[in-house]
DNA sequence: AGAGAATATACCCGCAAAGGAATTTTCGAA
DNA sequence: TTCGAAAATTCCTTTGCGGGTATATTCTCT
């Protein structure tokens, strides 16, 4: 897991702008005004997502139009997948962990 | 979605932590060690995952035993899960995006 | 009670990142 | 080719965060 794309999805900001972006394209303009930030701002917050493959773009005449783009979250999904694992065969066991330390301090742990 | 979830990944230190924990819980002794960090910042990169309620702790004796929270995964599998319907609905589209501007400019645009 | 572990906190420093304002670039239309 | 929009980039300032070191806290065992 790239530590990038989570960055660029942990700034409050960026994060509001993905949700905004689920319901489909939008330019810069449009995204700023939406989210009461200034036009600076909004690019630079969508510089860094697209940096980081959270969106992607497409110039229209004038406009920058920004969409989301799909593989980022299929990347994070999969990640988030192979947490499955960890639950399903308890992994998280705080008691297994305990019997672990148990055999390996074996006879130890008062000096001999 | 909460962004101190995302925060608390966002940071290298604290994503190979998870990483970690996915084997099962450890101390902050053996998490330190095996991450190749001096005690105080794996106790700090804890307590911000800790707070983001990304992990949780158990007092064993003088140690304590950090695992991962499930809920905390489940969140954030619950909020990609809402992103499904972009793809499936096409919601992602430019040319509707496009089409949309127009009906909206309508005949408008070149000053009346 | 005293010593020594494991861990948490406190304090300081440097830097990266975010906001604000101004400026530059890019494109379409007249 | 000039004007005016939309957007990006630049520069500046501030602040939050991470690392480093020292110190406090907590627990165990003798």
């Amino acid at each position: 897991m790239k530590t990038t794309t989570l960055r660029a999805l942990a700034e409050p900001n960026r994060l509001q702008i993905v949700e905004l972006l689920r319901g489909g394209p939008l330019s810069v303009g449009e995204i700023a005004e939406r989210l009461g930030l200034r036009q600076p701002q909004a690019s630079k917050h969508l510089r860094i997502l697209s940096d980081a493959g959270v969106v992607e773009v497409h110039a229209v005449a004038n406009r920058r139009i920004y969409k989301l783009r799909h593989s980022a979250f299929q990347e994070l999904d999969a990640w988030l997948a192979s947490f499955r694992r960890v639950w399903e065969e308890k992994l998280d066991s705080l008691d297994d962990y305990l019997e672990e330390l148990q055999s390996k301090n074996g006879n130890r742990e008062g000096k001999p």
